[in-house]
DNA sequence: ACATAACAGTTATCATATAAACTGTTATTA
DNA sequence: TAATAACAGTTTATATGATAACTGTTATGT
């Protein structure tokens, strides 16, 4: 049984700090693409859809977005409902379906972009190319930091 | 409409990198606290019960977490249902409901708390004294940032 | 060929989140 | 005091996420 120390805490608060940073940047993407009637999650499928470059199946977009396939799943109903996506069986495997943008899809990219671009650039304005390449570097010893805690899980 | 250039996907990259590697944190403390029976929502509302100094109406606990008040009812009639915590209505104010973390609850902490601070230690374990101070500034410099393209959304 | 394993997608359940409408209570103010 | 505003908490609707069970299809291996 160890014994709770201030560094521990310390630690923690800045650990928690990164956590509620990041939660700040993804409520302010959920009000930014709510404005234009679609969901964060829906508008990354869009984007990858947009900008693939072959056809995907509901498994690709799961492996890129880190999304289950029964996520998925639901994300695309909803895409459908709205008229931005639909869903085409394979011949070759009845299994699977090939998803594809719709021109109203793309209307919805070509409108809101730029626009996005232009907030992560406000979002970064107050770091340098120093602060960037640190962040990375953190990140990436960061990572290192959760294989070692996921270990003994 | 501005043109989306490439120092603009990169913006957009290192973003996604640190709300992927805060998601990955967030994910692997989910999992740990699950072992124990709780979600990381009902473990943080325990812990701000278990070290508050003065009685928590629902209010104040939204204020901390930042969850919203009609979350924090959820929460709770799930915590009260594991029997760890509990509401009592106000005798002041009989809209208000206090709060009271239970033995059983306090018996959580107890269990899993120095485990929980451990893993915090592997997480941060490959940083240094000059990395968590860069990342602290790093972090406010984005919360500026955040501030700035908010203003136009 | 037939049994079995692997796979793609769907469905169901639970927890969380936002937002808006609602109930009851307290505070304000005309 | 009566009307109204502000507040605390609940409820409802919708979206997302994790997991697990399930259906149908394809691949494998004896």
């Amino acid at each position: 049984m160890t014994k709770v120390t201030d560094l521990d805490r310390l630690n923690n608060t800045g650990v928690r700090r990164l956590i509620n940073v990041s939660e700040a940047i993804i409520k302010t993407a959920d009000r930014f693409f709510a404005k234009f009637g679609v969901t964060t999650a829906q508008y990354d499928i869009l984007a990858i859809l947009k900008y693939s470059e072959r056809k995907l199946t509901q498994s690709d977009l799961g492996i890129n977005r880190v999304v289950s396939r029964s996520n998925i799943t639901g994300i695309l109903d909803r895409l459908e409902r709205i008229g931005m996506a639909k869903r085409e069986g394979s011949a070759d495997d009845r299994r699977v379906k090939y998803i594809s943008i719709t021109k109203k899809g793309l209307d919805l990219i070509e409108k809101v972009e730029s626009k996005y671009f232009d907030n992560v650039k406000k979002l970064v304005w107050f770091l340098d190319e120093k602060d960037k390449k640190e962040l990375v570097g953190i990140l990436d010893r960061l990572e290192r930091g959760l294989k070692r805690s996921e270990n003994d899980l």
